[in-house]
Order: structure tokens, then C-alpha cells, then sequence
DNA sequence: TAGAAATGTATGATGAATAATACATTTAGT
DNA sequence: ACTAAATGTATTATTCATCATACATTTCTA
């Protein structure tokens, strides 16, 4: 192991100040290669004294992000970037499948439960209707990226089991029970990682996830599933690729249809 | 002012313990009407002291998210939920032109200066080419929504002046400047507020917020606009519409076409 | 009418994180 | 060779948040 996992910073401050540093890098506001301010600017920028600064910057060097050498500064390093994966909003099939056999799941709960009030409502329920719901964890080469919570209509989740849900993409589970799905939403949004989410996707309480939230109808309109996702910004994304169309006056963008969802090796492509 | 700004927490694990259920408040994980956990439970969840969690629970009463009471405990309030814009990702040009009607922007940079490698390399610039970058603002009715970051390439940010920017949306400045715009790539993540930001959103250090990165490119494949976008979860979130097309064997999911972006005046539409 | 489960109120002890300060060392540039 | 700007190292003081504890009050429920 290169990196330790743990990253201990001493005091909520120099903590606070280390996810902040580590975010800005993470997500490449600040590029490898680029010196970041000075230990008495940042102290002055956070309006802490120089020793939290130098806490926090320790950890980043355990944490092997940046580098330090006196007389220069602190340096990022480039990161031997986790292969991402990429979700490509238009085919969402094919990106399923492919991450289902690239990816393993971990089922951390499971049963039936009264819904709560959006679920029910989002989902068109009936009141007093029951509602199958799962945690699953999703993970790459043994690295979490993603937590999913389902709740799925008790009539339609009868057709699968526990251990299915295990295997196979619950999309394609819902296909197999013979229902006709017919249309989705989807939103995203940002949310804080909260302690069990933390623990179960192995990043610190109070990082940045990407969330998720997907409501499947059937023909008749009627709700047949409800998810809420959350993903690792740093091994996850989502890609939307837009072609202009329509003529002149009246354009507009239109997603495109091609088939290019993948897993990138590295982490900028070539030039 | 129903509700103040600052909510003031005293230290930092408290203000931390806020922060966490601010989010799941704001997020919809603990819906209006529900009850949070007890001081004990929350205390004990979180590893802290009793004296803690309350401060924690104070800000939030302070902030008009819940409601305390004796021997019955933390209730979630229904939040006069802010007019939330609604970003439908297949429309794109329709949805900007609505949106700067309805919200104002504010110029807070404006400048030509050399670009960072990663923003070269999308753009496609040679090196030692010039990009025009400005740091705008947009508000509704007053509170800001969105942090944008935008690089454009000097030669074709000529064609349009500061005043400009702060009247229309880039996206039609480039149009009208005769740039056949004819493909964008869309990436959508999530990263925690910094210090500038957090001023110019008026939101805390540390919040979660919305990150979109726009990279449009022209006929020729030369790039046009790079766009580093940052959203307010609480005010702004992205939806996408899908159906279900192809035929058996080869099924996916398609976008929906419909201009179908608005502005909710209130929390959950009708059922 | 208890009893349990909440929050409200008060207080003193403790300590770990933080701040303030000084000085040494490395490096780049003039 | 000097200077400026970094980080590295060390020490001391202090404060503010945090903890631990106890007891009062309100509310629901059995």
C-alpha cells in the first residue's frame, strides 16, 4: 500500500482545512504540478494560526496528494487516478450490464417496509402499500463508488429474490418480472456524506457525493422502482454528450445516441 | 427576515454536527415532520458530548429548520422551500434563455490571461494562446444560485464586450458572433464550497454544491467555451427525462425531447 | 397516576487543539 | 554572495470547546 487510508488530522480545524484542500484537488481545481499558497497565506486565507495550516498539509503529504520541500512549497502531485467510471446518460442499459459484470455488490439490508411520505408519493402508492427496500454497495477491484437504496412496490419485488438482487442489476430484474417500464426521471443533485454512508463508501464524514435520485414508471404510469444513489466524485461521473440540432431560428441540443460509456485507465487522456 | 443568515455554532464539532443535518434536512433524506434522533442517540452517534449535539440542534431551530419541544423532541419543518430552478438537460438553449430572463447576473472578473493545462488541452489551444475568463454570478429574486467560471479562446471572445456578459447568456453571445456551435460535453460532480465560493453563494464553507463542466466545441472541433459551473443544491438541480425505446433484445433509455424546464413555485408539485 | 422519554438549565473540570513566537534550513533568483 | 520565500523544528501559553454530571420540566402513554 502506497497510501494509507486514515489520514489522521489532529483538530477540527486543521481537519476541516485538510477535506477542503483535498476536495479542491480531488476535483482538479487545483491541477498537478501547481504550487498552492504558502503555509503563512493559507493560515492568514482560513484564518488560522500557521501550526493548523501545517497539520493539515502533513496529512495531505500522508496522504500522498502533494509533495513539500522547503524553499519551494507544496506541490500536487499527479494521482495515480482510480480508474473512473463514466456514466453516459443516454444508453443506460448497456452501462448497467457492463457495470454489473466489471463490479461486485454488497447487500447491506433488506426488507419490507411502510414507505415514507415522498417515496410513497413519487411512486404513486396506495397508503398502507408496502415497499421492498435494499441497501447495496457497489464496488470496483474491491473500491466502493457507489450506495444504492431501493424501494421497490411489495407486488412487483415478489418475482426476485434476495440473493438476485446480488447478481443482477434490479433494471434488468424489473424486465425479467415481465413489467413494461416506460419512463424515468432522474435528478442529481450534491449532498454530505453522513456517517453510514461514509463508512460504507470509505470516505470521510462530510465529503462531497454526487446523489442520485431515479423513479421508474410502468405503461400505466405506475411507480416501479425508486432510487436514491450516491456516488465518489473521485471514481464516478456522469458524462452527457450534446449535439446541436433543429434549423436555424429554432435550435436546440439534443443528447446523442452512440454507445460510448467506458472505464478509463488513466486519468487525462491523451492531448 | 423570517430566517438569519450566519447561525452562529460555537465550535467546530458542532458546527460540523450542523452542518450534517442541515444537509440531510435540505436534501429530503429526513422529510418535513419527522423527528430527529434524540440528543442521547445523536450524541452518541456521533461520538460526542450531549452539551454538543444541543448546540448543533440550537443552530438549526436558530436557522428555522426545526422545531424543539419538551418531551417530544426535534421536528423537521416544512421549509418555505425557495423557487427552485429546474435544469431539463435536452433543452439547453430554451432553459438559458428563460433563466437569464428570470435571474440576474453579476460580473465579479474579468480578464485575459494564459490557461491552465487542463483547460488548454479541452479547448484545444496552442500554447501560448490567450484565453478570455470571467467569474460570474447568477441570482434569482436576489440570491445567488450558480458560480460560473468560463475560458474563452481570445480570438473569438473579441466579438462581444464585459457589458455583454452581463446581460446575455454566453451561449448567444457565441451564436450571434457567427461560431457554428455544433457539439458539448457535459460532466456533472459534486465538491464542498471553498471559501470564495462559499462568499459569493452565500452558503458555508464546507456545503455541498453542484459541479458541471461544459466544454463546447465549434464545426471544426476547436473549442469554444469552457465552462466550470457550481450550483446550489438547495436552489437549482438538474433533471432528466428518459423513455424506454428500441425494440426487445436491443432496448435502452432515450432522453425526452419535451420543453419541459420550469420553475416550481412550491416543495412537492401535486401528486 | 406513575413512568418513560424527551428537552431545558446549570456548573465545574479538563484538555486537546490552537495560537504566538523564535529560529534553523533549503532553494531560487538577483 | 546576499536576499527573499519557502518549509522544518521547538517551546510555551492559553483559551475555548468539550465533557461529565446533576436536576428540572414538559409530554405522551400505559
Amino acid at each position: 500500500m502506497t497510501s494509507a487510508e486514515p489520514a489522521a488530522v489532529g483538530g477540527m480545524k486543521a481537519h476541516r482545512i485538510f477535506l477542503l484542500l483535498k476536495d479542491a484537488i480531488m476535483s482538479g481545481r487545483i491541477e498537478p504540478g501547481q504550487k498552492l499558497p504558502g503555509e503563512l497565506k493559507l493560515a492568514e486565507q482560513h484564518k488560522v494560526s500557521r501550526v493548523t495550516v501545517r497539520r493539515a498539509l502533513q496529512a495531505l503529504r500522508e496522504a500522498g496528494l502533494v509533495a513539500r520541500r522547503p524553499g519551494i512549497g507544496t506541490i500536487v502531485l499527479e494521482q495515480p487516478l482510480d480508474a473512473r467510471l463514466t456514466a453516459s446518460v443516454s444508453n443506460l442499459l448497456p452501462n448497467m450490464v457492463r457495470m454489473s459484470e466489471a463490479s461486485d455488490v454488497k447487500l447491506l439490508e433488506f426488507g419490507y417496509v411502510e414507505p415514507t411520505g415522498v417515496v410513497r408519493e413519487r411512486l404513486g402508492l396506495a397508503s398502507g402499500e408496502r415497499v421492498q427496500r435494499s441497501i447495496r454497495v457497489r464496488s470496483m477491484n474491491g473500491k466502493p463508488f457507489s450506495h444504492l437504496v431501493t424501494h421497490v412496490p411489495a407486488r412487483i419485488a415478489l418475482n426476485y429474490n434476495e440473493a438476485d438482487l446480488a447478481d443482477t442489476p434490479l433494471f434488468v430484474l424489473l424486465e425479467r418480472s415481465g413489467v413494461q417500464v416506460s419512463q424515468a426521471t432522474q435528478t442529481i443533485s450534491a449532498v454530505l456524506a453522513d456517517q453510514d454512508v461514509a463508512q460504507a463508501l470509505e470516505v470521510a464524514v462530510g465529503s462531497p457525493l454526487i446523489a442520485l435520485t431515479r423513479v421508474v414508471c410502468d405503461q400505466d404510469g405506475r411507480g416501479v422502482e425508486h432510487l436514491d444513489a450516491l456516488y465518489r466524485p473521485d471514481r464516478y461521473r456522469f458524462q452527457i454528450e450534446l449535439s446541436r440540432a433543429g434549423d436555424e431560428a429554432a435550435r436546440y441540443w439534443e443528447p446523442m445516441g452512440g454507445a460510448n460509456d467506458e472505464v478509463e485507465p488513466r486519468g487525462a487522456g491523451e492531448h
